[in-house]
RNA sequence: GGGUAGGUACCGAAGCGGUUAAACGGGGCAGACUGUAAAUCUGCUGGGCUCAGCCCUACGGAGGUUCGAAUCCUUCCCUGCCCA
């Protein structure tokens, strides 16, 4: 029923960067075959930020190979602990959500997991359908079993203590919220990123705590985001979505920084090992251009959440619009409804979306980043005559065709 | 509860009565360049208008002093640190 211990550990030990502790394990999936019971492996997400991007499909990809070797994943939709946040690389507290946002951007968060994980093998369970149950007695019975100091141990948090940065009490609870959605659905293996690895962890001593059987953590690398500083994230915008289109994926992938290529290619494609190696040496060689690197990348990307008519698609506009300066494909169209066709250029661009404000659309414009028709335009006073459809590009990447219906 | 230091634009951080839509850095946007939506360099970075000028809004909140306040006073809210 499932495969051999040695196979397994081969799939699951691929990209990560820690197992802790790997002999307990090694016992674990022992007993799972000599049983014939699947293991559970938990992944807890939070659902504030509804948009899933590349870096959460790394951890996303450990727990559909999981599945793929017939364990259980149970996806913990942390509904009531997004309420509180974890400040987990922030240096401040977040604001509070409500149960029925993080509810809704729960259902978000499932429609794109789906897109890596397979429907069966697979739970899905709310973390407030116990957490919002415990009143004060169960909440003191379990922070009683955790000290401060071991909080304290957290890295934020005592870099948060040591620069006079506020630290919230129901902050230092997260970790004891999340620990103890371990305890209740008796996972034998969480799954998280490292910058998880002390949240895993205290899951591991709170089950304990509660005569249970600890969890194994596995902690998966934080991939970079596209300026190949920071970590991947929503807030810094630099970020590439589950849900982007082809052609955002693709010049996303194709703004990372040379040396984040390799990384990209195994992590963020998902290539195996052997191609990986193959492609590290062609760079160093200098066989391969990294340009055609990123493409390849890029391409393998998009054939993940698309296919590879898209992925085709999407080489094909960037090589036009950025190579060759061309104009893409396909462009919106927006009519709008000014009483005169003839207005002022300053007008269009804020009644048709492309600018916030006619300051801002003037500034642009004597910086010479619209251009009408092909031609630039420099003048923020002229008027331009939407009778007939007219092509405006704004900076690098927008196009919009706009047009008056009066 | 006592003492003390603070709260400034998207973020960090100067300014401490007028010349301040607020230095500087980051971020963002635009331009040049480029294999690239990279790097680098340059510019811009609250809004409106009858647009080289004018007007509104803005330095935690509310009042006040002053010809004039981010800057001084009163009060309230929030945060760090020390002492209890």
């Amino acid at each position: 029923m499932f495969p051999s211990i040695n196979e397994q550990l081969d799939v699951i030990r691929s990209g990560a960067i820690e197992i802790i502790p790997e002999e307990e394990l090694i016992k674990k999936l022992e007993k799972s075959i000599k049983t014939n019971k699947q293991l559970i492996i938990k992944l807890g997400c939070d659902p504030s930020k509804p948009d899933l991007h590349i870096g959460h499909a790394v951890v996303l990809g450990k727990l559909r190979q999981f599945q793929d070797l017939g364990h259980k994943a149970i996806l913990i939709i942390g509904d009531f602990t997004a309420m509180i946040g974890d400040p987990s690389g922030k240096n401040k507290t977040r604001p509070p959500l409500t149960l029925d946002e993080t509810r809704i951007n729960g259902q978000t968060y499932l429609e794109q997991a789906t897109k890596i994980l397979r429907e069966d093998n697979l739970e899905v369970r709310y973390n407030s359908e116990w957490l919002n149950k415990m009143n004060f007695n169960d909440v003191i019975g379990l922070a009683a079993k955790y000290t401060v100091a071991q909080m304290l141990e957290r890295d934020d948090f005592s870099k948060r203590y040591g620069s006079g940065q506020p630290i919230s009490l129901h902050e230092l609870l997260y970790p004891l919220a999340q620990a103890m959605d371990s305890v209740v659905i008796d996972s034998d293996v969480e799954l998280g990123g490292t910058d998880q690895k002390f949240n895993l962890i205290v899951g591991r001593e709170i089950q304990k705590a509660y005569n249970k059987e600890p969890q194994c953590i596995l902690t998966m690398p934080i991939l970079e985001g596209t300026d190949g500083v920071e970590k991947m994230s929503k807030s810094l915008n630099n970020y590439i979505a589950l849900t982007d289109p082809p052609k955002e994926m693709f010049g996303k992938t194709m703004s990372i920084p040379d040396d984040l290529i390799v990384r990209y290619f195994r992590y963020a494609a998902r290539a195996n090992e052997k191609e990986v190696i193959e492609l590290e040496k062609g760079l160093k060689s200098g066989e391969i251009h990294p340009r055609n690197a990123k493409v390849q990348t890029a391409k393998r990307i998009i054939e993940l959440y698309y296919n590879k008519e898209e992925a085709d698609k999407a080489e094909e506009e960037f090589q036009k619009i950025f190579v060759n300066k061309d104009i893409p494909n396909e462009i919106d169209e927006k009519i709008l409804s000014f009483d005169e066709p003839v207005q002022p250029l300053m007008d269009v661009l804020v009644s048709s979306g492309l600018m916030p404000s006619k300051k801002e659309a003037k500034r642009k414009i004597e910086e010479g980043g619209v251009y009408i028709d092909g031609e630039r335009a420099s003048d923020p006073f002229i008027k331009v005559d939407l009778s007939t459809k007219k092509l405006f590009k704004v900076g690098k990447k927008t196009f919009l065709y706009l047009k008056n219906n009066a």
